[in-house]
DNA sequence: TATAATTTTTAGGTTTACCTAAATTTATTT
DNA sequence: AAATAAATTTAGGTAAACCTAAAAATTATA
């Protein structure tokens, strides 16, 4: 198997296993992949071999301790070089992911290490997910749902749930980003979207589709 | 074909044809790729459907003018890196081919553009070769072997034209780095080694094996 | 709980990039 | 010019990563 190909697979596996502890189940990884159900479980099978998975058939996969490091190394990668791209390059935060899908696969850990010391060793990367240490320990993200925010609170903006460069065009439209205050003046029975104020300045509704993608704290 | 791969064949075709004009031959192309003839052979014949070579069996092959832009392109982008890896990250002269090897395959035209002009648009690489600009012109390098050199004349190391670890890794021992001034002070006729004085400070002997592989001006 | 629907795996096929071994072409000697 | 040597290509094979279609297992529903 490639380096990357297996990189990407136990990604989504990690993902997966984020949303669901019971694990990825062989549809979920092939939606992630963009590959039929039939070649995730060949791959699956090598994967298990290789000792990068908790596989039984049928079953949801789970990550080995070995395929959890080699997810959160990747996942290291690709934030430091989002870092990057933003930081040194001035790309804007919803262009910056098909570059660092193809930047994480270059494995060299001192240069992983080295990339991490110029950009200032960065908890975050730009769309405020945190970034794994060099040991795989990642920081806990505590930040709620927008759409868990009760009515007058106000909150920051910490992250984002979903990165598809159009929903980032769309915050970028409606001027959000991290550190963004946002305050709930309005929960619309009807569809749940949500009257809120931006940075004590403008207001606007949301739909609850957005919102639900929007982290705060 | 992937990517990668065939980058990695014209740039292979465009080395050689830099050295005979005539073409690069399939064993050549090989002993570069570090595959079997056969190999070469079969990859010649879809490069060619796609144009990227001017191929007759049994025949050295040429670069044409869409393969040659993609050896450019792709020799920029190795060079870039290079001038990355040492000028931000610190690394030394003979320790970045391998990385700027993978490097050289992230293929954003509009990410290589903004690398460059991050770097101050550098000419040339760590190692002294020129970068080619982005419409694949690159500085012709006037530089002449150290061998060349008449007895008695003192040049400024320019270049190498080698670029293996080891080769690298002495010149650091010997404390010889692009810039630094030799003058032929003697040679020695049985064996064509040269004795050399440095930035007017000491001398030592050096093989031609060595002498060939610097380029100065 | 039996049947239907869904999910997953298996079987068999394709393409790419490699391989070895044999055949062919080109180059070099005698 | 014929014989030999060397280089190149072709033929046939392998492994990885995909595919479609069919079979098997699991889950949901009547």
């Amino acid at each position: 198997m490639t380096n990357s190909i297996w990189e990407n697979y136990l990604k989504a596996i990690y993902k997966l296993t984020q949303k669901n502890p019971d694990g990825g189940y062989t549809n979920d990884i092939a939606f992630e992949m963009n590959v039929k159900p039939s070649s995730v479980s060949e791959v699956l099978k090598k994967l298990s071999e290789n000792l990068f998975i908790n596989y039984t058939k049928y079953k949801a996969v789970t990550l080995t301790e070995k395929g959890k490091q080699i997810a959160l190394k990747t996942i290291r990668k690709h934030r430091l070089w989002e870092v990057f791209l933003v930081e040194k390059l001035g790309y804007k935060w919803d262009e910056i992911h098909p570059m660092a899908e193809e930047l994480e696969h270059i494995h060299f850990d001192d240069l992983t290490e080295r990339l991490a010391t110029f950009l200032g060793n960065p908890q975050f990367d730009p769309h405020g997910d945190p970034i794994p240490d060099s040991n795989g320990n990642m920081i806990v993200n505590k930040s709620i749902k927008l759409t868990a925010v009760k009515l007058g609170e106000t909150v920051a903006m910490t992250g984002i749930d979903h990165d598809s460069a159009a929903f980032l065009r769309h915050l970028n439209r409606l001027g959000l980003t991290l550190g963004t205050k946002l305050t709930i003046l309005e929960i619309v029975e009807f569809d749940k979207s949500m009257l809120v104020r931006m940075n004590d300045e403008n207001e606007f509704y949301m739909s609850a589709e957005i919102a639900s993608n929007i982290l705060c704290r």
